[in-house]
DNA sequence: CCTGTAAGTCAACACCGGATGAGTTACTCT
DNA sequence: AGAGTAACTCATCCGGTGTTGACTTACAGG
């Protein structure tokens, strides 16, 4: 697990991309084992780095935290493009999606790691509640000619957080084993009736 | 918070209750904080007792959480009497079971609690998945007369555990101030569909 | 009454993780 | 070439944690 690389003292020649090594570490920990139980030696162990330029780099481990939780994401692109075929398959457009990132984040998956985070560090969990319903709950609901659009767009979160929790934390065997097409073919209706059924007024 | 009882050596005359008192303690701060956020010397403190003495009680951190866990659920019971009326409507129930369920546990609510614990605990994963195959999904995929019953079981349980961490954990506001006639309308028909609807074989 | 046992406290140990500050080496700019 | 700064390591501190062992007090059974 941890390279037995020799090191020396003081700055090494050429550029060494510390940096990025320690960040790339972070995230796949984080996303391992959320804010507490990953640790700043643990990550500059899995990064070949003293847990010292950690810190040189980041100050504290919450503001690493937050540096490495930056999502590739980019709602104000995704949204628009998710909503311009029309309300009609978008819950499908949507369940495709949410697979296809999943799959491609693997096990640096920021957002796993922000839920695990959220677990138990209430600092956490406010940042994925305002990142949510800043960047994706209030746009969504700006475009969605539905009532009630911010509550649809949380129980489609809802879904995707459990769907989430359920496969990569709790590991259900069911979800983990199926393919994508059997997956797509379950949520779809759901989410698209969550965004465009009949509730209550 | 922490109440300022005078401490004296020894056994208190009468019987104390103090072994219940960190239990529902410990019940609490799992809830609120999981297993690893949540400390000993806190559970003794809000229990108004000496962290030696759930040591005493209990032996180790990790025996103390499985006895806090127990949950107060039997599924051996609760499944035959929500399947008793037949497929149609099972969503509607199931909703309606999960949401008063949710609203009865309160704070000490040992699901949240368990999946707080999940998110950095390995074991805490495992206690959770092996309960809910072993207790919940098998016995359910016995009685669902569909196809592919254990996913079916497995859909309904990520739709719930994402409605549970999505209002209890993240906190994401329509969900927390939605009303419960409003949420059975908008899960039981999702429910209804991962029980009885189409999947590709 | 007396003895064993359970309930209860206190003080301390050992460990671990975040943080710090000093010291070392390399790059960059003038 | 020289100075400043950034990258890097080492040793250490400090607080918090689970756990332990010794000790004290009450209860229950003979």
């Amino acid at each position: 697990m941890t390279s037995t690389t020799i090191r020396r003292m003081g700055r090494r020649p050429g550029s060494s991309g510390s940096r990025d090594a320690v960040l790339d570490a972070a995230r796949v920990r984080f996303a391992e084992q959320g804010y507490d139980g990953a640790t700043i030696r643990g990550i500059a162990a899995n990064a070949g780095v003293d847990p010292a330029l950690v810190h040189h780099f980041f100050g504290t481990k919450e503001r690493l935290f937050v540096a490495a939780m930056h999502l590739p994401l980019e709602p104000a692109k995704l949204i628009p493009e998710l909503l311009a075929p029309g309300l009609d398959g978008l819950g499908e457009r949507l369940a495709r999606h949410f697979l296809r990132l999943m799959r491609e984040l693997g096990e640096a998956n920021p957002m796993i790691a922000l839920i695990r985070s959220a677990a138990a560090h209430p600092d956490a969990a406010r940042m994925l509640r305002e990142f949510y319903t800043r960047a994706v709950l209030e746009r969504l609901a700006a475009e969605l000619e539905t009532s009630r659009p911010r509550l649809r767009a949380a129980l489609c979160a809802a879904q995707m957080i459990g769907l989430g929790v359920a496969t990569f934390i709790i590991g259900l065997r069911p979800l983990v084993e199926a393919d994508d097409e059997t997956m797509v073919a379950a949520l779809a209706p759901a989410l698209q009736h969550y965004l465009t059924g009949d509730l209550p007024p």
